[in-house]
DNA sequence: TTCAATTGCTTGCATATACAATTATTGCAC
DNA sequence: GTGCAATAATTGTATATGCAAGCAATTGAA
């Protein structure tokens, strides 16, 4: 007994960075050929999802910062997947996407299914669910934002 | 009922990536002025644990590419934290920690704990150990050398 | 109304990450 | 012993990531 609430081994940063890196891989190999990667499909999906919105706001719904956003539309908008609109400021504009990004994004979808599914199988349907709440759990818990 | 095995929603991936981003900045602000990031720490550490280490192991080790890892190791090296030894081939070297690489990692370290408890304290204990088994278990799974 | 603080986005700089290709060395088959 | 495959590390190229600083537009307060 104490085991389940003992004292943790490892540095958490360490275990979930390795995690995510051996992820990634699995699901950019499954995306190989498309020309798109994991991180841009995500990208391309809460734009879907959200779009048209502003950078600040996709920023903050991904947990990232405004300059490394900036940066990661670049390829997007380059192959025409996302497009930026007039926002209301001169200042400010806004992310949408384009109709050969939704088809890109549906292609590219169910490569992520099948990657998603083998993923749960290596796991196990109920680690990969059980993983999938403590994560986010931990967004919940960790996001200022997300809190209130 | 059916709620805990039922049918995942979101990407394993984007979750992953997402927490480690908010982790990383909370363990990265933690360590601020001592001039390391967290995940310079964890290569010191796995160096001092492991070394000295070929590349290849310790890239094998941390689930890391080669060449990741040899442009990682630069900015150590150059801060004379790490050393490349000879290897027993003419083309293979040794990773080893040095004097001053202990010191510096000593000194992080109980910053890495300062920023490691404030994490399990912001999960709560039992939540923060079931996300470490988790981790542990995934690693385990999706790792080939592991398993074996 | 004017100017200072704020807001929104981008750039400079540094690191993290991986695949493909390259260089150098070693080992082995013949 | 020669030559080719395998091994070890690095480099080229591209993306991912964030902080600090910068620029431009807006807002708000004196």
């Amino acid at each position: 007994m104490e085991r389940s609430s003992g004292k943790l081994q490892g540095c958490t940063n360490f275990k979930l960075r390795q995690l995510a890196r051996i992820v990634t891989q699995d699901y950019d190999a499954e995306l190989d050929g498309l020309g798109l990667k994991i991180t841009q499909y995500s990208l391309l999906s809460h734009v879907l999802k959200l779009g048209p919105i502003r950078s600040v706001d996709l920023a903050k719904a991904m947990s990232m910062d405004s300059s490394t956003l900036s940066r990661n539309l670049k390829p997007l908008i380059a192959e025409g997947w996302l497009a930026i609109e007039n926002g209301a400021d001169a200042r400010s504009h806004l992310i949408a996407i384009t109709e050969p990004g939704r088809s890109k994004r549906q292609e590219a979808q169910r490569h992520w299914r099948t990657a998603q599914e083998r993923l749960n199988k290596k796991l196990g349907a109920t680690r990969a669910a059980s993983l999938h709440k403590l994560l986010d759990e931990a967004l919940l818990l960790l996001t200022p934002e997300r809190s209130t």
